[in-house]
DNA sequence: AACCCTCGCAACCGCTCACGA
DNA sequence: GTCGTGAGCGGTTGCGAGGGT
């Protein structure tokens, strides 16, 4: 009895990916579209399990991540969201466009936690380490903690309170959208969310879309998709552990690649609704997938270059 | 130069949950 | 109700980079 593993694990490969693992992935992602991960590996001629797969392209290889250092105001983001949701990273990343929840967990414990601690701050309950340094006191419930933190909203969680208790709302009327357990249902949910999220930002005083690093489409359409010099991003494209760490500046599509058609049925809503921008301005054709309905309209996920073949790169 | 240690992060593990067939 | 699958989560591991001795 019992769960059957997710693969079998006999000759399957562990570890770091490598650049043509991540060539064969893409691949097959970008022509066949997302849906049953257990078979990818076996379409997709890799030897890892489905799972890996998963993980690789959701925290690594989607087009639409951003990459490099959390700046400032996604981290007070973080921070805030963490003490509304607790460590429920997934919900914080969804409310930070391009980041994975293993993302912003690894940052959470190798970043913000030790700077929370330097501020005198415990990471666990948000609160002044005076009153809460005593380690013999049981961990608050999360539930408690929230209350209290709602109690005393803090100028950035005014926002925050609003944008969850719309999500709450939204969660709490199953019955009036009875398509809601379907994937179209939770698309067009995520985007009314958005929407409405967008209106909060732009509605509210508070929240400064300067604080946001926005990047214009023709400020990174630039030939060959060199990787900006920045510290941030200088290690952003590849782990600086990997060995293929140029991976995604140097990989090209094989000369005889043919791309596929962009149908939107074969791909995942992430890009559904994006649209298809052609720059000539550069001596080069190149294209950038914008998402329209992110609240970071500007912001690029995916350039391709056309020269001799298509390059692929992710910002 | 060689060794050791710490750090950061990608990747993995094992589990639960949700959902559809 | 059961089963298969994907998603999500918390915790952990592995390994390269970099700094210190």
């Amino acid at each position: 009895m019992g769960r059957q593993p997710c693969c079998d694990k006999v000759g399957l490969k562990k570890g770091p990916w490598t650049a043509e693992e991540d060539k064969k992935l893409i691949n097959f992602i970008l022509t066949n579209g997302q849906c049953c991960w257990r078979a990818v590996p076996k379409l997709a001629g890799l030897l890892r399990c489905g799972k890996s797969c998963r993980l690789r392209w959701i925290n690594y290889l989607r087009p639409d991540l951003k990459r490099g250092l959390l700046s400032e105001y996604e981290e007070q983001m973080v921070i805030d969201l963490h003490a509304q949701l607790g460590n429920r990273w997934s919900k914080i990343a969804s409310h930070l466009p391009g980041r994975t929840d293993n993302e912003i967990k690894n940052h959470w414990n190798t970043h913000i936690k030790k700077k929370l601690r330097k501020m005198g701050i415990d990471p666990l309950t948000h609160k002044p380490l005076a009153t809460t340094t005593d380690q013999q006191q049981p961990q608050k419930p999360q539930m408690e903690i929230q209350q209290e933190v709602q109690e005393q909203p803090q100028p950035q969680e005014c926002l925050l309170t609003e944008i969850l208790d719309i999500e709450d709302h939204q969660n709490k009327e199953p019955e009036k959208s009875p398509q809601s357990s379907n994937r179209e249902g939770n698309r067009l949910e995520e985007e009314h969310k958005f929407e409405t999220v967008d209106n909060i930002m732009n509605n509210n005083s508070s929240f400064c879309t300067d604080d946001v690093p926005l990047i214009e489409p023709h400020e990174i359409i630039v030939p060959n998709c060199v990787p900006s010099t920045s510290s941030s991003s200088s290690s952003s494209n590849y782990s600086s552990s990997d060995h293929s760490s140029n991976f995604l500046e140097e990989w090209q599509f094989p000369a005889d690649f043919e791309w596929p058609n962009i149908n939107i049925d074969l791909w995942d809503d992430d890009f559904s609704s994006w649209d298809l921008l052609i720059n000539d301005d550069v001596d080069r054709k190149a294209a950038t997938f914008v998402d329209p309905n992110s609240s970071l309209t500007q912001f690029p996920r995916m350039v391709f270059d056309h020269q001799d073949s298509w390059k692929y790169g992710l910002l």
